[in-house]
DNA sequence: TAGTGGTCTAGACCACCGT
DNA sequence: CGGTGGTCTAGACCACTAG
């Protein structure tokens, strides 16, 4: 049972605003686990009982953390870890269109995985030291049967072990849902880059084209929630198909 | 002088929570422009004496209109009405970049101005009625003196009169301060789509390329603070020099 | 009906800014 | 120094959900 003391004894910055010091701690037990989808957190006037801080104080962190997409509170039932897996968590990243702007439900298959020490671009994309170890996939996503998109997917080895020992036949359609159940990693956000170029040879063959035809190349890093480069993404789909929205606020 | 009757008076839903009501009314001071940037707004404790509600509710107005980006908060000095010319407006809706990843800045120069009656495309994008009219403006965006972007722009020629009656060659760099500055119009909010296809023979010959050169064409449909659809936007980039990043989140 | 989050109040004290 | 926003407290009542 944690106690009033739990907050002193954390390792968060004792100088920072109470609900900072909070965040922080309520972040860690989602991150750990200790707090998962199945149940409701404590309520609002459990935590500040526990924490030994007003309830407004303890409104102020999960205010921010469901601001961060971390939480999500549901009226007279409780508040709740948000689980990724739910609604359009796949519309969140996947920004590809038809001709009239409307989204793609895409499915996967894998088409590879292989262990093998990190490149130099793999390591400056995932933050890794020289020798470090990668997890590659190469993912084909299709549209009505149709090849949309090669990918080529770079993770860290050492913190994606578990994926090693998943048949690729099993990991569904969407990587990120897996991650977090598998290896209890969380995606927040991503930085994609967008520029026009020629298939490779590997894309080409099951992009079903000619080495050299037209592809718009997208390069994705994806951040988890304590902001570290996790994944790193080429993909490559053909240009005569491309089509891709993105809201700009 | 506002007085507490204010908020009973104005035209808000008075079912709607008090904050919700007090963000209304002050979206609308400054859209109105009763709240410029020159000054501060009125202290926190000031609007809750002349609205006659507590300072926690004027600060959850407050709060919700800064993560909107209308406000800013200055410790010490005040809240302020947000500057859309301050720091990186440029490149909150310009995602060009070069190889590297790196933004680039761009200047612009106007190319043509003329009010005409809005087509099918832009009554849909603006939502207009037949027969509306639009002022289309042509314009090439240059990096270190290179056409970069080749635009085209429309926009509802009753809602932006001001922008006839100024030269274009002293519109600026960047459209939206100018929306702002000369029709009170903010735009919050922005969708693109990107596509791949050829030049278009106007594109062309701005880019320096030939008719048919491959291009990346971006679409933008821009959105004011009410929402409203407010400007329509396509662009061609010539394919070869064409990189875009956006962060999704 | 009991318990949750949603709204709102009415203060306190602190950190920061300009004068 | 006085005034601003930033943090925090300690309640009240309402709207919604589940049993």
């Amino acid at each position: 049972m944690a106690t009033s003391d739990e907050l002193q004894e954390s390792t968060t910055d004792r100088r920072l605003p109470l609900y900072q010091q909070l965040k922080d701690l309520f972040v860690a037990k989602i991150r750990d686990g200790a707090w998962s989808d199945a149940a409701p957190i404590p309520s609002e006037i459990e935590l500040a009982a526990m924490y030994g801080v007003a309830p407004g104080t303890v409104r102020r962190a999960i205010d921010d953390l469901v601001a961060a997409r971390l939480l999500v509170r549901q009226q007279g039932r409780g508040t709740f870890v948000r689980d990724v897996d739910l609604g359009n968590a796949l519309f969140r990243f996947f920004r590809f269109t038809d001709a009239k702007g409307q989204a793609l439900l895409p499915s996967a298959r894998i088409l590879s995985r292989r262990e093998t020490e990190a490149d130099r671009e793999e390591r400056e994309h995932l933050a890794l030291a020289r020798g470090a170890r990668v997890l590659r996939l190469e993912r084909v996503r299709l549209v009505r049967d149709e090849p949309l998109l090669f990918e080529k997917i770079s993770v860290d080895a050492h913190r994606f072990k578990p994926l090693a020992r998943i048949e690729p036949g099993d990991f569904g359609d969407l990587l990120y849902p897996l991650y977090q159940a598998a290896c209890g990693i969380r995606i927040l956000r991503a930085v994609e880059t967008i520029r026009f170029g020629t298939a490779s040879a590997g894309a080409a063959r099951h992009l079903r084209a000619g080495t050299g035809t037209p592809v718009a190349i997208i390069e994705r890093q994806a951040f988890d929630l304590d902001e570290q480069a996790t994944e790193w993404r080429v993909s490559q789909a053909l240009a005569s198909r491309f089509s891709y929205s993105v809201e700009l606020r």
